[in-house]
Formats: C-alpha cells, structure tokens, sequence
DNA sequence: GCCTAATAGAAAATAATTGTCAATAGAAAA
DNA sequence: TTTTCTATTGACAATTATTTTCTATTAGGC
C-alpha cells in the first residue's frame, strides 16, 4: 500500500515526498477530512510538518484533480481523494460525513429544461441524520 | 416597499436599522451576494456603512433564519433571502448564479433508502454554462 | 419624551490563508 | 553511483478574512 500511494501521487504527477505520502494514506483512511483535521492527524505520525506545506500541497493536489474540496452548510470545507461523481450526506447530530451514489441524470436533465444551461457538474448535499443517531434518540 | 423591507425585518424580529433596510434591499435587487459584494453595493448609498456591521447583521440575519448561505464551488459564499426550498446554478463563464425549481422528492428517497438516513434538507448545486455565454462560444 | 437594550462604527484582536526564502531532497541525466 | 537541477519543505512574515471590544448612538416600548 506503500508502492500504492507512490504510484498514485505519480500518476498524478505530483512528485512523491514522505509528506504527501502521508496526506493521501490519511485521506484515504478517513475519507473527509478539513485541513485541521488532517494537519492534526499528520502530526501524530509526522510532527515536523508545517500548516503551510499542507495548504501548499492541498491546492497541488487539487490542481491536478487528484483531490476535492466538498463544501458542507455551516462547517469548514473537507477534502477527499477524487473519485467516480457522488453526493454527500452529512449527520447534523455527530457531524459524519458519508458518500452516496445516486442517478442524477433525471434532475440535472430537468434542470437542463426549466434553466437552459448546459449542466456539467453537480454538487449534491444532502444533510439530515444518520442510522446510528436516529436509533440513539427517540 | 420601503414598508415593505420594515415590515419584513419586523416579522423575523429584527430591529429595523437603515444600514440593514439597505442590505435587505440590495439583496432583493441582486438576489445571491457575497459579503465584499454586498459591502460595495451598500457603500455605494451608504458611505458609512462598516464591514463588521455587515458580518454582524449577516449572522444576525442567518440567525433569525432570514437569511441563507449558498456555498459554491471555486468561489465565496453568496448570501441570499430566505425563500422556497430551490436549488442553483452557477455558470462556470460569467458566474452568474441563479434560483431554479427542482422537484427532489425522489432523489431525497433514492439517498434515504442507499444511507438509511433521515434527510431533511439538501442543498443542489449545479455549474455549466449559462444560454447567454452558450452562444457567445461555439 | 424617557428609558433601556440593541446596534453602529472604529479599531484592535484573532483566525485563516498565502507568500518569501534558504536549505534540502526527489528524480532524471550522466 | 554521482551529479545536476528543480520542486518542495519549514520557519516566518505578510495578507486577507472574520470577530471582538468599546463607546456613542439609536430603535422601539412605555
Ligand atoms: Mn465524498
Ligand atoms: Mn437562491
Ligand atoms: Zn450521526
Ligand atoms: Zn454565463
């Protein structure tokens, strides 16, 4: 998994250092991640990296469309791995954010009519509460 | 409609001030506004008018619920009056932001049933190119 | 009109992000 | 391998964005 992530990152032709090794293994175990968070999840395995080399290699990896930003109502910004489209839902009670496929074709096809823009990327938010929450309440 | 805009701040128990009659305005006139375009706009008939005082009648606006933030992709936050439930377009050429009516009813099923969850909100946006820059290019 | 709490504006404080620069470390070439 | 060259790192400064503080003013109720 090691050779993975090397392959990965060159792939996307971003040269391959010890600390973007470590920013996509994070991405990759938690999925979505703030930039608080992952810098603080870094620093357990890797206390010399600096805020400003996260910021800095977050906007490389986003320029080569390796990773996403996913803005989410009311909390700061997260950011995955890119991977196939898919919508978000968020768990407004324990802040959990999952992916979810879904067929968008008929609504972007009906926003297509009722607005006359040629559509060709949807973000898709969707917030509510999530299985383990509802049963804890009630 | 200036009783109207009085009117209005009253019904979401907000103190009627003119620096916030003036945001309401400009907000219905443009409909989706990022604060550095709403502080320009006001300043323009309101010379007086303080940056902070916008932050803090945007929160105190979001607050009430008077007020929502739709957040974009690539760009900042616009804010916009609170109305029916609708989803966004963004053209990707010129920017332009607009309301559109969607019926999400079965899509907010089709993610119930993949996540188990229990949605009561979405927030749809969707980017591509407006008609106007569509016959501009080609 | 008078009273009181809320709001405005100026400025300082804090938070978030970006830029600078010397030292270092990938990676491609020799 | 060793050399070479450029991209990246980290410390720190500089910007930019947002929030807080404080005092004077004002809206809205009595
Ligand atoms: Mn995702
Ligand atoms: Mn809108
Ligand atoms: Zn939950
Ligand atoms: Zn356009």
């Amino acid at each position: 998994m090691d050779t993975n992530v090397t392959q990965l990152l060159k792939t996307y032709e971003l040269k391959v250092t010890p600390q973007r090794m470590c920013i996509v293994e994070e991405l990759m175990k938690n999925g979505h991640l703030s930039i608080d968070e992952l810098y603080e999840k870094i620093r357990e395995r890797f206390p010399s990296l600096s805020l400003a080399t996260v910021y800095k290699n977050i906007h490389a990896m986003m320029d080569k469309n390796f990773i996403k930003e996913v803005k989410i109502p009311n909390v700061k910004s997260k950011f995955e791995l890119t991977k196939n489209d898919h919508a978000h839902i968020i768990c407004e009670k324990c802040g959990k954010v999952e992916d979810v496929d879904v067929n968008s074709l008929s609504i972007i096809k009906e926003v297509e009519e009722k607005s006359s823009y040629k559509i060709d990327h949807t973000d898709l938010i969707f917030s509510g509460i999530c299985p383990e929450c509802l049963t804890k309440e009630s």
